[in-house]
DNA sequence: TCTGGGGTCCTTGGTCCT
DNA sequence: TCTGAGGACCAAGGACCC
């Protein structure tokens, strides 16, 4: 009899990935702990290994307090370009024992093996291979959890972490969700959990059991028909592969809270290029160019405005930023952090003709696409827009964070690898 | 305790058009 | 010509996830 019958889909999570990384790079950090993460004054976990997290350690974390708890780890800046390698090291492993493969992060994917079956065994043997094989072939271990649904495979696999495998068959889908808190729901984070606990909602069953018009009254329609049927393990969600990015975008924390506009200005410009950068390189343009800004109380506020053309080019959507942050008005108070965001993308190869219609952008698209070429032969930053630069050559930008700067590991819907 | 960075999705409210 | 309903679209904010 199979152990899985009924279970296509498994989830796999890497276990402490970045910090896993990290450690196979340098074997000297074998068993010791290790946080993966800023190091600055503002700084946060991003990863930590098992031996940190014995301590109390935890991702999200501010590396201060991590330290406190764990004076001895070795803190590790995040190295984007190994996390990339090695995801999509991982990635590609999937793809070899089935093509439905939908990456939710750089981490973790959803892998529907319901065709795989034939030729390798029943889910639960499919499980085991991954787990042997990523062992084997990259040196890392993972926790996969095999379910007929992916919100109970996802379940599953938190549940059996680190290095585990959890099978949960339909029979014992219920039995399996609803003993757990309310927190386990996908969708349920802190501010829910607590309007959950007013109505005396502790438990999944719980909540399985509130009439689903109760539910509505606490947290809207459309959550409360999305909680019911989770409570009950109903999750029609298919694995998805080669699900296209929705948006992209930079922001960054100012070392201190900066009140001077030109340096807001020129971090915006920064931060632009970087999102258009991004954009040139996975192919898409943006409708939509959005600002985010957070105040020294770390309340936090959009603008966006919609592009008359899309646009990759990071002028424009500087310009843009710019527009919506001077909007703001003169008395806005210290700034924390700003970001620039595309959104609303469109693949650029359907859009391009629309470009040659504005001569000027035209060409310095063209511009900004040598300076990619170059930036790829001879490293970021190679090539910066003049009021980026200072006499000394080095960036310009305020006092930009301290902390080592945090090269994106990916996207998180970790998608094509991006050159 | 003191809160990074990169994302997605949902809700609400306003505007425009039919 | 005015008014209201309804849909599409946009903008803003919040919650959540990793």
């Amino acid at each position: 009899m199979n152990r899985a019958e009924g279970c296509r889909v498994l989830h796999v999570d890497m276990d402490a990935f970045f910090a896993s990384v990290a450690v196979r790079q340098d074997p000297a950090l074998a068993g010791r702990p290790v946080i993966v993460g800023g190091a600055g004054g503002r700084g946060v976990v991003t990863s930590a290994t098992y031996e940190a997290r014995a301590f109390g350690v935890r991702s999200a974390m501010p590396t201060a307090r991590a330290l406190r708890l764990c004076p001895q780890a070795v803190v590790v800046p995040v190295d984007g370009a190994l996390i990339g390698e090695a995801s999509r090291g991982v990635m590609a492993l999937f793809r070899t024992i089935t093509p439905l493969v939908e990456p939710v992060s750089v981490d973790e994917a959803f892998l529907d093996v319901a065709g795989a079956g034939r030729g390798l065994g029943d889910p639960a043997d499919v499980a085991e291979l991954v787990r042997a094989r990523v062992f084997d072939e990259q040196g890392l271990t993972c926790s996969v959890g095999v379910a007929p649904t992916k919100f109970v495979a996802k379940v599953a696999s938190a549940h059996c972490k680190p290095d585990g495998l959890l099978v949960v068959r339909p029979a014992e889908v219920v039995g399996f969700l609803h003993p757990l808190p309310v927190r386990a729901l996908w969708g349920v984070g802190p501010k829910t959990e607590e309007s959950l606990r007013t109505l005396g909602l502790r438990t999944v069953a719980d909540l399985a059991q509130v009439p689903l018009d109760v539910l509505q009254r606490t947290v809207g329609p459309g959550s409360a028909r999305h909680l019911h049927e989770l409570a009950w393990g109903r999750d029609p969600r298919r694995v998805v592969p080669d699900d296209p990015e929705k948006s992209t975008g930079a922001e960054e924390t100012f070392g201190t809270d900066v009140a001077d506009r030109r340096v807001v200005h020129r971090e915006l410009l920064h931060l632009a290029e970087r999102t258009a950068g991004r954009l040139r390189s996975a192919g898409y343009l943006a409708r939509t160019v959005s600002l985010k800004v957070r105040f020294t109380d770390f309340t936090t506020i959009t603008r966006s405005r919609t592009l008359a053309v899309p646009s990759d080019v990071g002028q424009e959507l500087y310009g843009t930023a710019r527009e919506l942050f001077d909007a703001l008005g003169p008395d806005v108070g210290p700034v924390r952090l700003v970001g620039v965001r595309a959104e609303r993308l469109t693949p650029a190869d359907a859009t391009a003709t629309q470009l040659v219609l504005g001569a000027r952008e035209h060409g310095r698209r063209d511009a900004e696409l040598a300076a990619d070429r170059a930036a790829r032969r001879f490293g970021a930053g190679a090539v910066r827009p003049a009021t980026l630069l200072r006499r000394d050559g080095v960036t310009g930008r305020s006092q930009p964070a301290p902390r080592p700067e945090r090269v994106r590991p990916g996207p998180r819907r970790a998608g094509p690898p991006v050159p």
